[in-house]
DNA sequence: AATATACTTTACAAAAGAGTAAAGATTTTG
DNA sequence: CAAAATCTTTACTCTTTTGTAAAGTATATT
């Protein structure tokens, strides 16, 4: 389980995108001088960005890069999905089938039925995320664990909140 | 982001020792059969988890694998871990310095902030979640939003709780 | 001891991912 | 309209991962 390189460096270059504020152009040769990555290995990795919806182009002289939403409404779901899929995607059981063609455990499975949690779970995280929390530094999310409950904030927890969980619904389960 | 190969295999390979019952061996090309996989590349991948401590082998005749612990005491965590490593390696940044020595992020990097963030995120969950709870289905993870507060709990939720988030300490994040 | 069973190790081939190179298309500027 | 700037696309190479093959080592049984 590991970050893949396009999107690491993906990102990053979106994040300079996004720093460098809103609707200004940025060409390639100025993003690739500030994450110092080669000028064509950031045409590639912006070409995914825009195939995402995530960035426009424009073309010519003057033209570049800028962001397509307001790094608020970008979240690092969507930016990681459109870099290289999600966690778990829906042909993983077909991918993973072994020598067969389908998988042995293709009901009932217990390893993709966690799997399948773990990727909910991450994607709470990452679609919690937006892209201006990481430009601004918003990055630490705040763990609580009382036995097997576990409670996050993200962001700056600065009132009190107070979670009573009775019977949690099964169908809120993504 | 994904699950390699090695680690989804890996881990079935293991999760049908878990289900084979304590200290009985089970053979490579039993454990091949079952899961569809071949005999070569389960002594791959049960060489990998042998090394992690996780399981022991008996050479010769009547020999074969067993777990080397209790499944309640082998987290996913582990598991994933011997076979691939975690989310989030302390090599991270040395790995994806682009064309630099050095990560142009290396101080005061968001990014490495919140994927680390992440991993440890990914981490609570896994290290919660033990070979025994995969093997008898306990897999499910029951998640409740409230605004920017996230409460999961693992396992059967049978009896109330409450949690008074009042000011989170920052310590406790991993 | 010889044989059959079964793990162990090393080496290799195929596929996927990472990164580079080069030619093409579009827009602005002079 | 020509030239410069800049995005776009395709193809290619290198590395890592995936999966296979084969020879080696250890143990139990006869």
């Amino acid at each position: 389980m590991r970050i893949t390189a396009v999107e690491e460096y993906g990102l990053r270059c979106l994040l300079t995108l996004a720093r460098s504020g809103p609707s200004k152009q940025m060409s390639i040769s100025e993003i690739a001088g500030l994450e110092g990555l080669s000028v064509p290995y950031v045409s590639k990795l912006l070409a995914l960005l825009r195939k995402a919806g995530l960035v426009t182009a424009v073309r010519g002289c003057g033209g570049g890069f800028s962001l397509a939403r307001d790094p608020k409404e970008i979240s690092l779901y969507e930016v990681l999905k459109g870099l290289g899929g999600p966690l778990i995607d829906p042909g993983h059981c077909e991918r993973y089938a072994g020598q067969l063609d389908q998988c042995v455990h293709h009901e009932n499975c217990s390893v993709h039925d966690v799997l399948g949690g773990l990727a909910g779970y991450v994607r709470e995280f990452l679609a919690d995320t937006s892209l201006e929390d990481l430009a601004l530094g918003h990055t630490r999310g705040f763990v609580r664990r009382v036995g097997s409950e576990v409670t996050i904030s993200r962001g700056t927890p600065s009132k009190n909140v107070k979670i009573i969980t009775d019977k949690i619904d099964e169908k809120s389960i993504q």
